[in-house]
Parts: structure tokens; C-alpha cells; sequence
DNA sequence: TGTACATCAGTGAACGCGCGTTCACTGATGTAC
DNA sequence: TGTACATCAGTGAACGCGCGTTCACTGATGTAC
């Protein structure tokens, strides 16, 4: 990540692949940097020359996971069903960094790293909506409902909260909810 | 809660009460049982005459979430709209219960109170879905959805994480992003 | 090519802190008679 | 009504632990000449 390679070879890089490893075990709220130097087996005080404090650690896990999910979303540019998708395979696939961005209260919300990575995250989901749906639907409260559902969808997924009749396949099972709301029927909403 | 009077008074009612508001300061996983002592103006060993540790504490809040988001959701009870509006208004006005509701690595999940309640509020969601939606769509992937978008905007929501546009008024935006799901044309979905 | 020096990642000891847990205790409440 | 006793919520001291932070250090790497 531009840090190169020292002693350790790139004990920042390791750092923050120990720290999901940990994040996933016992809750992003659970890390210590001396757990995390002990796994890497440096010692306690060596972090400290790549990360402040713990809360710039789980940043940069932060940013790495809106960067991450960017990148996914990318790759379904447009197609608002195969982004649904791959919003909830990234949740399933990197629970640990879907953890921290989420729980703002752990890290850095406004690094400008974070900022950025999760504005580019954000424009992707609205160009999607506005090249899916009919420009007489209100794209802003499209954007929220979309995301809404394949986020409520991944974090009760993550949670083990639905229930099992679903089936094994994600894929599937996050396919059939969405359709329910890009099918709905564009009639003009009654107010409140 | 049955626990009675004693010396405190109900120190057991006091640590949920004093616990609900560290958990919304600094997180779930940030409670100490030493700190709800100080709190409360106890000393710190007396928490265990209450709750075995810190996992029985966090499983009574659980259990008391539970307990609310399903009393909330029975004054709604059949009218799905009304339903959600109050799930996401439950998830705004008590965030630490929410919290912890979801987060299962803090409690005893398999315990058969947090089981029961969370049962009974499954039991009323599918219900709602059932009298609301044509017998024609599949009731569980409808009652998935419509917990996920609830779910999903009540999380971004309270992450902080939605755009400012969406105004003030929570109810009004929960309603329009809901109804985006419930104007869904039932017609029948193609497989995969 | 070789020597001398600067840089800085990583070390290890030391610090003070808050935590959970234990345990002998104290003292208020409730009950038996 | 009054005394004697049992119960148990809450106390306070003590314990061992893991944490973050600091700081003088060491030693590998990279550069100047």
C-alpha cells in the first residue's frame, strides 16, 4: 500500500490482514494492537509506527472495505439486480471490514480516505438506480429503498436472523428479494 | 422485572436502565460492569448479585428490545406499512437495544427468553404479510424483503450513513421508501 | 569498491489504568416464636 | 409486642490480567563520498 518493504517485509499490510482475521473472530470491537502484534509476531510496540491508535487501524480497514465493495459494484455497472448482488456477497465475503464501515463509532468517519472511497460507493448505487428505473420515479427514495434491502438483507443474513427455509444459495435468495421491489409497479405515490 | 426491592431499591432495573445509555455513548461492546456500578453509585461487585457477567447483562437488554419491538409491532398489528414504520421507528428510538438485538456475539442467543421474544416478533412480521400481500406471492421471501428494508434503513439511518436529503421527518421517508416495496407488482418472477 | 554515517522499523522493559473475579465482611430486611 | 435469628444485597480490599503508551535501545538498510 505504498509503505514498502522494511524489516518485517510489510508489517502494515500484515497488520491489517491479522486485524480481519481478529474482527471476524470477536467483533470489531474486540481488537488490541498488541493481539494483533502477537499474531504477526512482531512486537507490542511495533504498530505503532504504522497506525497511530487502533482507531486509525480499523480506518484503514474502512477504507480498504468501501474501496473493496467500490471496486465489486463496478463490475455490475448499471444493472441494479447484479449490483444487489454483489452488495451482499461483498457482506457475506468480507464481514469484518462490511462490520467496520458500519459502526462509525470505531473509526475515522471523516479521513477524506474514507470520504472518497465511500462517496464513489454511493455514486455507483445512484447511477445504477437512474439507469434502471423510469426517470418519473423518484430516484433519491429508489437509491435509499435499494440500498436499504440489500443491506437489512446482508446484515440479518450475517446476523443469523433469517431463517434457514431459504435455502444455501445467497445468490439466489438475494435475487428473489430484490426482485419484489425493482418489480414494483411505478404508480404515482399518495402523499404520507 | 420480579427481581423486588432491596436495598438499592431495584439495582437490577438500574444497571439495564444506566446500561441502555453507556451502550448508546460508546457502543455495546464498550459496557463494563464497573462502569454501570459507578453510574448507578454501587460498588463494582455488586453487578454480580445480578447478572452472572457482562454476556447476562447484554442478554437481559436483548430480551427487554425484544419484548418492545414486539409490543410496538402488535399496535400495528396486519397493517404491513404501519408495521414497518414502527420497526424503524423502535430501531431510531431505542438504538442500544437495536444494538445489541443484532449483534449476537454479545449475548446468549440460545436463550429461551431472547428465543421467545424473538420469535414473537418474526411470528407478527409474517402475519402482516400474510393479510397484506395476494396469497398468490411467496409469504416468506415478501416477509424477508420487508424485514430487510426496514431493517436496512433503520441501520443506515442510524449509522448516519443516508443522504441528508431525505428531510427530518423519519416516518414520512420510512413510508416512501417502504411503499416502493409494496407497490411491487406481484407478477411472477422468472427463476435465477 | 569500500568506508562512514543517517535513517528508521522493530525491541523490550517499564509505567499506570481499568477490567473481572474472589472473599470475608456488614448491615438492613424479613421471619420464627 | 418484642427478641433472636436467618437471609442476602451490597461493601471494600485484594488478586492477576491485558491494555495503550513511552522511551532508550539495536540493528538492518540505504546513501554520501
Amino acid at each position: 500500500m505504498g509503505t514498502g518493504d522494511y524489516h518485517h517485509g510489510d508489517l502494515r499490510r500484515a497488520l491489517l490482514d491479522v486485524a480481519v482475521e481478529v474482527i471476524a473472530e470477536v467483533g470489531a470491537a474486540g481488537v488490541s494492537l498488541r493481539e494483533l502484534a502477537r499474531r504477526v509476531g512482531v512486537s507490542h510496540a511495533a504498530p505503532a509506527h504504522h497506525f497511530a491508535d487502533k482507531r486509525g487501524l480499523l480506518t484503514a480497514v474502512a477504507v480498504e472495505g468501501y474501496d473493496r465493495l467500490a471496486d465489486t459494484l463496478a463490475t455490475a455497472s448499471g444493472d441494479l439486480l447484479a449490483m444487489g448482488v454483489a452488495y451482499v456477497r461483498f457482506a457475506v465475503t468480507y464481514p469484518a471490514h462490511f462490520a467496520v464501515m458500519f459502526t462509525p463509532t470505531l473509526y475515522h468517519r471523516d479521513d477524506p480516505a474514507v470520504l472518497a472511497a465511500s462517496d464513489r460507493t454511493r455514486a455507483l448505487l445512484h447511477e445504477a438506480v437512474g439507469a434502471t428505473q423510469p426517470s418519473t420515479v423518484d430516484i433519491e427514495y429508489t437509491a435509499v429503498a435499494a440500498w436499504s434491502i440489500v443491506h437489512g438483507f446482508a446484515t440479518l443474513w450475517s446476523a443469523g436472523a433469517l431463517p434457514t427455509g431459504l435455502g444455501t444459495e445467497l445468490d439466489v435468495a438475494t435475487r428473489s428479494v430484490i426482485r419484489l421491489l425493482l418489480d414494483a409497479d411505478p404508480a404515482p405515490r399518495r402523499s404520507t
